[in-house]
RNA sequence: GGCGACAUAGCCAAGUGGUAAGGCAGUGGUCUGCAAAACCGCGAUCCGCGGGUUCGAAUCCCGCUGUCGCCUCCA
């Protein structure tokens, strides 16, 4: 049974086959870093954080790289307007986005390489690509790529060159051949960050950083290369440009496009204004909880985000985790041992299944709640012992490649522990005497402070919904 | 205007030729002093609308409507 991936450049879905035999290098497009990152972009990373958990849960060795786009226009505006040097700016947004992809349970790259730190390569580049007279310098000290030189210019958009709107215009300053070239270097402007060159001083343009980084840390031919689809044009369609254009060979083999999360109907984004950073979600919701946000549709479609699937998303967890509540009988054998068991097999195999179909995560987690419900009943028919415990082994390690913890609030961490405890005791002892009224009011008052209480077969549980949001 | 996606039950959503996964919500039941949790049962005769191809279509083709993305920075 074959991986199978959507490739955006041939607009179809075919058999994965890794350029070296048991590795998959994977370059993935991390953000500009000038604000807050918000959700659109966690949503990208975590998507990819299940590709690369789901290759090395099934034995390669992943090389992947995440870019930051630390100089840019945005990102010299807003340091202009905060009295800030630009670097210093781009480097506190980039480390508090490392720190939040770490909270969001998002394995480290490989590799996260920088365009302040790779500007030596992205110079060699271009000159390569001027040798190549795929590019020229501009009498303006620019340095432009030949749209019109490169033949295929287009595959990956599928967009002729002729039909496009923006070829009719120039922008004030720049000193192109053609209006539909586009700028690898752009001349230093006063006031503004610059390094040296050929051309002298100066800045790279957005596009070239990706190619020169992903051939500075990878190879010529990659894998993988992914992003957000709003990447498609211009900024993927133009590093095949570039990157083919000097190598002469294909560049990624299979590219990948997350779908935008959706906030009211439209796509979350940093000019739009509409977005919900990863902060503000991680102050109210647990990382599992976008995550299975994402994990729950096809990483291509958009994503709807309201309140409502996020409070839906919060039940689906819990449903989760109710199968890794500990068993309460004590059977370790027989028919409920056996069905189990039987379960745990098939589930194996239809999660590796829907995960090889485009890395179908919502059919994944199917699975994974049919394994759930097999658990439960397990445990209902009185099941315990080394079966019981292997079944909750696979749901841990299977949603551990989708990247869920499943982890609850540390309860006995909690400094009300003890008294709630306490409380339960008393309460038994009221349940004891059918003191009815007063057992009763002891759970309405502790739910009301968010101490959930239960009372099964073998006494009382508890749980801390709410006492405190730091615990997640 | 050009290019590209998408439209499945109250909500989210899988499913790309063989007769509709899963979750949430709702609801009936088992269990419980009650409740909660768990478990069992119930929900689209139908997949935006209209045509067509086929023995057979949510799935392919054409048209229409609607939503979204890109064409300028964007995960």
């Amino acid at each position: 049974m074959a991986l199978m991936i959507y490739n955006t450049l041939t607009r179809q879905t075919a058999p994965f086959e890794p350029l070296k035999p048991g590795e998959v290098s994977i370059y993935v497009c991390g953000p500009t870093v000038y604000a807050d990152s918000h959700i659109g972009h966690a949503m990208s990373a975590l998507v990819f954080d299940v590709v690369r958990r789901y290759f090395e849960w099934s034995g390669y060795r992943v090389r992947h790289v995440m870019n930051f786009t630390d100089v840019d226009d945005k990102i010299i505006r807003r340091a202009n307007e905060q009295g800030r040097d630009p670097m210093e700016l781009a480097d506190s947004y980039a480390t508090t986005f490392l720190e939040q992809l770490a909270a969001l349970n998002i394995l480290p790259a490989t590799a996260y390489p920088r365009v302040s730190t790779t500007m030596p390569q992205i110079v060699a580049f271009i000159e390569g690509l001027i040798v190549k007279e795929a590019a020229y310098p501009a009498p303006n000290g620019d340095v432009y790529f030949s749209v019109r030189g490169d033949a295929d210019y287009g595959k990956l958009s599928r967009r002729d060159i002729d039909d496009m709107r923006s070829g009719s215009r120039i922008a004030p300053g720049e000193d192109k051949d053609d209006p539909l070239d586009f700028a690898l270097w752009k001349a230093a402007k006063p006031g503004e960050p610059a390094w040296d060159s050929p051309w002298g001083k100066g800045r790279p343009g957005w596009h070239i950083e990706c190619s020169a980084m992903s051939l500075h840390e990878l190879d010529a031919q990659i894998d993988i290369h992914g992003g957000g689809n709003d990447l498609i044009f211009p900024h993927h369609e133009n590093e095949i440009a570039q990157t083919e254009s000097l190598t002469g060979q294909s560049f990624a083999q299979v590219w990948m496009h997350n779908g935008m999360l959706q906030l009211a109907g439209e796509k979350m984004s940093k000019s739009l204004g509409n977005l919900v950073t990863i902060e503000e979600f991680l102050q109210h919701h647990s990382a599992d909880v976008l995550r299975m946000l994402v994990l729950t549709s096809s990483y291509r479609a958009p994503l709807t985000y309201t309140a409502d699937v996020v409070a839906d998303t919060e039940r689906k967890i819990e449903r989760l985790m109710s199968a890794l509540r500990p068993a309460t009988g004590g059977l370790a054998e027989g028919a409920a041992a056996d069905s189990l068991s039987v379960v745990v097999a098939k589930t194996r195999a239809a999660f590796r299944v829907a995960m090889d179909d485009d890395f179908n995560s919502a059919a994944a987690l199917a699975t994974l709640f049919e394994l759930v419900r097999a658990i439960n009943t397990s445990r209902d028919a009185g099941l315990s012992g080394a079966t019981f415990e292997a079944g909750q082994a696979t749901l841990r390690e299977l949603a551990a490649v989708l990247g869920l913890r499943l982890e609850g609030a540390p309860v006995s961490q909690t400094a009300a522990a003890p008294f709630i405890e306490l409380l339960i005791e008393l309460r038994a002892d009221l349940r004891l005497a059918k003191q009815w009224a007063l057992a009763d009011s002891v759970r309405n008052k502790l739910a009301a402070l968010g101490v959930t209480l239960e009372d099964g077969p073998n006494g009382t549980t508890y749980e801390v919904k709410k006492l405190t949001n730091q615990a997640e």
